[in-house]
DNA sequence: CCGATATGATTGATGCGTCAAGTTAAGTTA
DNA sequence: TAACTTAACTTGACGCATCAATCATATCGG
């Protein structure tokens, strides 16, 4: 997560092989402050759920997809699909997520092997709870500090990044859909 | 880490608590530009290194802060102070460099409580060979699909977030200076 | 109907990060 | 010098994510 060059070590690199393209003074800023955030944001955003509300961010996600379906209840494998996240990732959480008693799982009817995640009344009130002080920190930190304009050339630097990412195949999940 | 409203669950809220200011619909693009950001680049760029040169992220940038030594040589805290980590954390990660052989240890002649912690030359060569590609990547996703002033637009955001983050106490190490 | 393969989900091992103690060495005061 | 405080680092427990392996159910081709 470095990128830079700084001296030493690196340029001590064999001249067999063709120098990349270091970043210079400019990029390297860049690239600074947009690890500052990667390596900031998240963390602060789950640190005041957590603090507030005693939820963990993934806790958090999987509470909020749920809370979409108008009965609180969604296949394992669609949550995932949705969250972009791994089953076994989701699966890890929803063992811990079920003994807090924040969900509960059943076999799916439809299909033996898919299972049923549902909101148990405790969860609910649990993101009830979580969610307002969530949007007014994620307001005051990412919104307020920018204008319109700002927010909107930050989304298309993002969305850029995101499709190089994709792109790249270095991509986390579910990167085609063609089989 | 969702900030939208999404409807039921939070519909319900209680009425004698004032209604937060949602996300409407562009900031919820916005803020989902940003997620997907977050979520995606951290572990890609990850990937590549740990595929590329068996280096994890954090071991990388271990690596590089001991390679702007001249002598490959800092004290653990200036390190985790560089790098903007706690103690706790650098003290596991160097525990398992150190056995993978990447950097040593030696308590510090002038401060007994101190660890010097230093470039080994397998730990040299290693970071040596993952630079090139590191680069190579974080150009490829970050830098080539943004044009120059994209690139400073979004440095400018991130400052200002993580400005805002800071003020926001909710910053992970070292918020403020003054005893 | 049966075996091969797909798919949905779980499990266990390992690395990583955080928090809350703990340990040891330095400084500070008396 | 003895006692207190502060600072640097380590440790252990726990939650979290990934990977590879496993298991069970569906589905398809014969």
């Amino acid at each position: 997560m470095e990128a830079h060059a700084s001296a030493e070590g690196i340029a001590a690199v064999d001249d067999a092989v063709r120098e990349p393209q270091w970043l210079d003074a400019r990029e390297r800023e860049v690239w600074l402050a947009l690890r500052h955030l990667l390596w900031g944001l998240q963390p602060a955003v789950d640190r005041q759920l957590l603090r507030d509300s005693g939820l963990s961010g993934p806790e958090y996600s999987v509470l909020a997809t749920l809370s979409e379906d108008p009965d609180g209840v969604v296949r394992a494998g669609e949550a995932a699909r949705n969250l972009g996240w791994g089953r076994s990732r989701l699966s890890h959480l929803l063992r811990r997520m079920e003994a807090k008693g924040l969900i509960s799982r059943a076999c799916s009817p439809e299909d033996g092997r898919g299972q049923d995640i549902a909101l148990t009344p405790a969860g609910r009130s649990a993101i009830i709870d979580a969610a307002p002080g969530h949007v007014e920190f994620v307001r005051s930190v990412v919104f307020e500090p920018l204008t319109s304009d700002q927010q909107d050339a930050l989304r298309d630097a993002c969305q850029r990044i995101s499709a190089a990412i994709e792109a790249s195949g270095e991509c986390d999940i579910a990167c085609g859909e063609e089989p």
